[in-house]
RNA sequence: UGGGGCGUCGCCAAGCGGUAAGGCACCGGAUUUUGAUUCCGGCAUUCCCAGGUUCGAUUCCUGGCGCCCCAGCCA
């Protein structure tokens, strides 16, 4: 019997479930809906994901629109960078790309129907005003001044508001609905606000811009958008949405909110990576420490890994803040598959084996020992290698399973070794270790039967190249740093460090975005921006899981 | 002291009146030329609390408690 690939239930899917069983809707049609102000992050991935993933398993379609009602902030880079890690995350909009600047038109027509039908009116007050008069959580707010203006003058006004004729900020559109509303956001929300300012599509056609909670309800509707899917903070919007649908007698989509992802060791707002990047906290956007999708793509998360750990966090109304170790372990799981096995000290230690029968042994090493059809590569074996230093003890625990004065280890796809003496600086440390090899070890086991513990990597000397390493480690050294004052004061010093580590030859090869395992370390990718033919630069993307060093502790 | 949500293992999460899935983490043990991988095994008599309905409740009702969101001419 096959096994049967299940999607997790939710209660999204069990809504959907209902709508379809109960007639109620007879397709799925959705929307991932960014606004192009920044570069999407793992959160945006969570609702890609869901959105994308609800449509292709109910045989629909989702839409990506871009929601860019506030030409202040939004930018052209924002949108193809959004394109760019919609596609490369996996997912297809076919066609189907809108821009809420491509309903100006239809919308601004509604707000004039809905003035006529004096469901809308322009408002003088200042925005100080305003505030002052929307009254508080718990008392009701004060009607407007201006609230009773005729039709007409909400027209000529809403209309020369258009042609330019005020300044910022001097009028706005208001729905009229009720200011003693218990939720605030319908005492008389603003619709349309006086911006004078270039939109990166229509340039400077407009001077006025709807309101999102104007705009993006009937967005959905022009769409017949199906299921509306959002975060929490909207629920409370709901109503007015459903307000504004039902007064323009059109489509009505279905909005159901989700709880939005959290991370630990991370931020997720987009106002706090634009500061981190506009202070050159880190190197961009797509610095392998974000948590933005470019940032992963380039740290070398497989954009499968990305998709399976949206999977399995699942989608809720709970708070939740998933722990890192959930990504890392996605990470890891498709790499592990996928990266071929190469070796690299990152911490050299020079070893020379005083005995080896020649100057040079070749030896082959699996591509991956799982996969042998992956082939193997020649590994030449040379009197002087590097080894890792933190292979080598000076004084070990019996269960230290590497180098020590006297002991034996093997060397990755070569032989056994015996570390015979340990040469020092001036300051005792070791700089040098002289061994002595095992020959008949070459391919084999120990002929006497003797059980030798520990593997341990290797470069030789001669042979070997030295390449720029780039170790990450995580961003925040606090589990919220949201919670810690400022979120900059818990920036982890140690997030980067950059290095040179000792490659075994056919790491030259590897091409720009490749990850390879440099073994018993890591899974190390080329960056795709600063490698050179010939000479990557490897982005650490993730440890190996380390079983010792949870026992030295 | 308004309104809207949420509360199942350390972190997520299924469950929809019939006697607590799964993942991560963690702890054992086996295999291993990566202390990796893989593989076995362990890990909630209990579902925020207190009452109630029921033969039976995490699931229904009532009342508490706790947490989150809303007072932008941001989205």
């Amino acid at each position: 019997m096959s096994e049967a690939i299940t999607t997790p239930s939710n209660f999204i899917r069990n809504i959907i479930d209902a709508d379809l069983a109960d007639g109620r809707r007879t397709e799925v049609v959705t929307r991932f809906p960014p606004e192009p102000n920044g570069y999407l992050h793992i959160g945006h991935a969570k609702s890609i994901c869901l959105n994308f993933g609800l449509a292709e398993s109910y045989g629909g379609r989702c839409h990506l629109r871009f929601d860019d009602t506030n030409p202040a902030k939004e930018e052209d880079e924002y949108v193809e960078a959004i394109k760019r890690d919609v596609a490369w995350l996996g997912f297809d909009w076919g066609d189907h790309l809108y821009f809420a600047s491509d309903y100006f038109d239809q919308l601004y027509a509604w707000a004039v129907q809905l003035i006529k039908d004096g469901k809308a009116y322009v408002d003088s007050q200042s925005a100080e005003q305003m505030r002052a008069n929307r009254g508080t959580l718990t008392e009701p707010g004060v009607d407007s001044p201006y609230r009773n203006r005729s039709v007409e003058e909400n027209l000529d006004l809403f209309e020369r508001m258009k042609k330019g004729e005020f300044p910022d900020g001097a009028h706005i559109l208001r729905a009229k609905i009720d200011m003693a509303s218990p939720n605030l956001n319908l005492r008389d929300p603003a619709m349309y606000r006086i911006l004078h300012a270039e939109h990166h599509r229509t340039g400077d056609t407009w001077c006025i811009y709807p309101m999102y909670d104007f705009a993006h309800g009937q967005e959905d509707s022009i769409e017949g958008i199906t299921h509306s899917i959002c975060t929490l903070e909207f629920e409370a919007h709901r109503p007015l949405y459903d307000w504004f649908i039902a007064q323009l007698g059109i489509h009505a989509p279905q909005q159901i909110e989700f709880a939005r992802l959290n991370l630990s060791y991370t931020v997720m707002s987009k106002r706090k990576l634009l500061q981190l990047v506009e202070e050159g906290l880190v190197s961009g956007w797509d610095d392998p420490r974000m948590p933005t999708i470019s940032g992963m793509r380039r740290r070398g998360y497989p954009a499968a890994a990305i998709r399976n750990f949206c999977e399995r966090i699942g989608v809720g109304k709970a708070d939740a803040w998933i722990d890192l170790s959930v990504l890392e372990d996605c990470v890891r799981e498709v790499l592990n598959e996928s990266a071929l096995r190469r070796m690299a000290v990152l911490k050299p230690l020079k070893v020379t084996i005083t005995n080896l029968p020649q100057p040079e042994v070749a030896c082959r090493g699996a591509n991956h020992p799982q996969q042998p059809e992956r082939g193997e590569r020649e590994l030449l074996l040379t009197r002087e290698i590097y080894v890792e230093r933190d292979d080598f003890m000076e004084d070990a625990p019996r269960k230290f399973f590497r180098l020590a004065p006297g002991r034996e280890v093997r060397l990755r796809n070569a032989c056994v070794v015996r570390c015979d003496e340990v040469i020092k600086d001036d300051a005792g440390e070791a700089v040098e270790l002289l061994c002595s090899c095992d020959p008949e070890t070459f391919g084999a086991n120990p002929a006497d039967g003797r059980k030798i513990k520990g593997t341990i990597h290797w470069v030789s000397a001669v042979h070997g190249r030295q390449l720029p390493v780039r170790i990450y480690d995580r961003l925040f050294r606090e589990e919220n740093p949201d919670k810690a004052g400022d979120f900059r004061d818990c920036l982890n010093p140690e997030s980067l460090l950059e290095t040179r580590a000792w490659v075994e030859p056919a790491l030259l090869e590897v091409a720009p975005g490749e990850t390879v395992q440099f073994e018993r370390t890591g899974y190390f990718t080329a960056d795709a921006v600063d490698s050179k033919p010939g000479a990557p630069v490897f982005n650490r993307t993730a440890t190996l899981r380390d079983s010792w060093a949870k026992l030295k502790k």
